[in-house]
RNA sequence: GCGGGAAUAGCUCAGUUGGUAGAGCACGACCUUGCCAAGGUCGGGGUCGCGGGUCCGAGUCCCGUUUCCCGCUCCA
């Protein structure tokens, strides 16, 4: 672990050191779990979604991608159940460190309360016989009237206090009642803490007008709520698949772990919409595209692994994740779920519009079942990062950083070097620099040593390194070296483009 | 959120019992050189994460705080 540990610091200094990830802010302190793309990091951070959005929407006739608002109506949340499962007021005893709702803390000790009365109630109830009346007995017995006041008074400290969103009410309420923790039954509690996982904002430019309105914790009902317009503009049939990439919010309670988890974060997702009784069929044949397409970039296969769920999510009947092996250890990186008509049927009531799809085949109307694919690009990057990062020792010695990231993936194809600054070499540089730069993202330089800046390239991952010598100006060829091999080849000028455009298409 | 560790130049780090901040690499200019992190000369760059306290004096001691990493906890 300890090596893993290690591991895991020297990629977030290279991250930064050469340009991928900064922390956010960073003259000011940093912010807690946000991170910006570099350089280098915007470069590769954008070719994985290209390279996604290729092998979803580009190879599949059946898939379309669209790309909505951060911002929707919040009526939306609702359907989704994200307002309703997110929004509890949580307490820690800081002895025992488990988390309570503090509500049901206090619903707790009201129902102990209820039972005093209702045990003064049956006690009597014995001793009276036929002849107690128990509504008498509520209005007259000292003990009950007691308690009934009690209750009364929580319940009018309690309701308000959760209707307002009045943490410190409740935290008052629990003190005064003198709760104790039933683990460790000390009554250290700490501050009542709302747990929104969902960011606000407000719409409207005045006060009295704004919205309260979301940030959207998940790009999926983006595509849900879109679904109809897609498949009749677009004359979509069944099964068909609509992709997005985009931005989701999440305020994380403890987020943490470099980019791995983050309170802004990127998804690309496949909602893929099937009939009814097929979902699972469609369920399996997306598990196994999506772990073939992380094999494509000849990232080893053990480093990936499903992780089946047995627990399932409110939404869905089958589910799993494609885990990698991080420097921390194998964790979640892509989820494949069987979404059901979970989704857009909440959303057929409460908008209370049709989202119904007319098969032609069966002749009848459905609601569509939902498999869905959704990774975080931001994993997909740090995943990458983590194959790509290597410490080599060479022969002679000495050592170096190569970052050996997918040629399609890395933020540059060519680096171009004049061997030296003189006799024209930079001119002919310059020249094929322009010719390639066209088609790849290319790197001119032309400082230091040229085995310096063959290493400097390594570090980012530039995958081809052309030199131009003094011999290219008599026979117009190069020396083409590849970053992981190290070895050198002398090819003619018009053979660079196409050995690079080689390699991409892997 | 609780507990542990860390923060000094762009990077990696040194800095003694408290005495007023250094190295290597990197960066800029020039010279020499020319296929795997070259050599030389000169130069720029740090209110030592931030705030407070103790002290004649704080990078160093104390308190608070921010950020990062780790463990626990949480995770539609």
């Amino acid at each position: 672990m300890a090596n893993n540990d290690d591991l895991f610091k020297k990629i977030i200094a290279h991250a930064k050191e050469y340009g991928f990830v900064f922390q956010s802010s960073e003259i000011y302190d940093g912010l807690s779990a946000v991170y910006d793309y570099a350089q280098n990091g915007s470069e590769l951070k954008k070719n994985i979604r290209d390279y996604w959005w290729k092998a979803m929407v580009q190879m599949h006739e059946n898939i379309v991608g669209i790309d909505s608002a951060i911002f929707m109506h919040p009526t939306v949340w609702k359907a989704s159940g994200h307002v309703d499962a997110f929004n509890d007021p949580m307490i820690d005893n800081k002895d025992s460190k488990k988390r309570y709702r503090a509500d049901v803390l206090v619903e707790d000790h009201m129902a102990k309360i209820e039972a005093k009365i209702d045990k003064e109630i049956t006690k009597a109830a014995k001793r009276f016989g036929d002849s107690f009346d128990e509504k008498q007995f509520r209005e007259t017995n000292p003990r009950v009237l007691a308690n009934a006041e009690k209750l009364e008074e929580i319940k009018n400290r309690l309701y308000p206090a959760m209707d307002n969103n009045d943490m410190d009410a409740i935290k008052t309420l629990i003190e005064d009642l003198g709760i104790v923790c039933p683990v460790s039954g000390s009554r250290n509690w700490t501050e009542v803490r709302q747990f929104n996982l969902m960011f606000s904002t407000s719409m409207g430019s005045t006060a009295e007008g704004a919205t309260e309105i979301y940030l959207r914790p998940e790009t999926a009902q983006g595509i849900f709520v879109n679904y109809l317009n897609v498949q009749k503009t677009g004359r979509m049939k069944i099964p068909f698949g609509i992709a997005q990439t985009g931005k989701a919010f999440r305020n994380e309670i403890v987020a943490r772990q470099f980019i791995f988890r983050m309170r802004e974060f990127e998804q690309m997702e496949l909602q893929f919409f099937v009939r009814p009784g097929d979902e699972k069929k469609w369920y399996s044949y997306w598990k196994e595209e999506r772990m073939k397409w992380h094999l494509s970039l000849g990232i080893p296969a053990e480093k990936f692994r499903f992780h089946d769920h047995d627990k399932l999510a409110h939404y869905a009947n089958a589910a799993a994740d494609i885990e990698f092996d991080f420097p921390m250890g194998f964790k979640e990186l892509e989820g494949i779920h069987s979404r059901t008509d979970f989704d857009l049927s909440a959303h057929e009531k409460y908008s209370g519009k049709k989202l119904r799809y007319h098969d032609p085949e069966l002749n009848k109307s459905y609601v569509p079942y939902v498999v869905e694919t959704s990774i975080g690009l931001d994993r997909m990057f740090l995943a990458v990062l983590t194959a790509a990062y290597t410490d080599e020792v060479l022969e002679d010695g000495s050592s170096r950083v190569v970052m050996k990231l997918p040629p399609v993936l890395a933020p540059y194809k060519v680096a171009v070097f004049p061997l030296t600054k003189k006799d024209g070499l930079p001119d002919k540089a310059r020249e094929i620099m322009d010719t390639l730069k066209r088609d790849y993202m290319c790197f001119y330089e032309e400082k230091d040593a040229i085995g310096k800046r063959y290493r400097r390239h390594d570090a980012i991952g530039t995958p081809y390194c052309v030199t131009v010598d003094h011999q290219t100006l008599e026979d117009n060829t190069v020396t083409i070296r590849e970053r992981d091999t190290m070895n050198q080849e002398r090819i003619a000028i018009s053979e660079i483009a196409s050995i690079v455009g080689e390699r991409l298409r892997g």
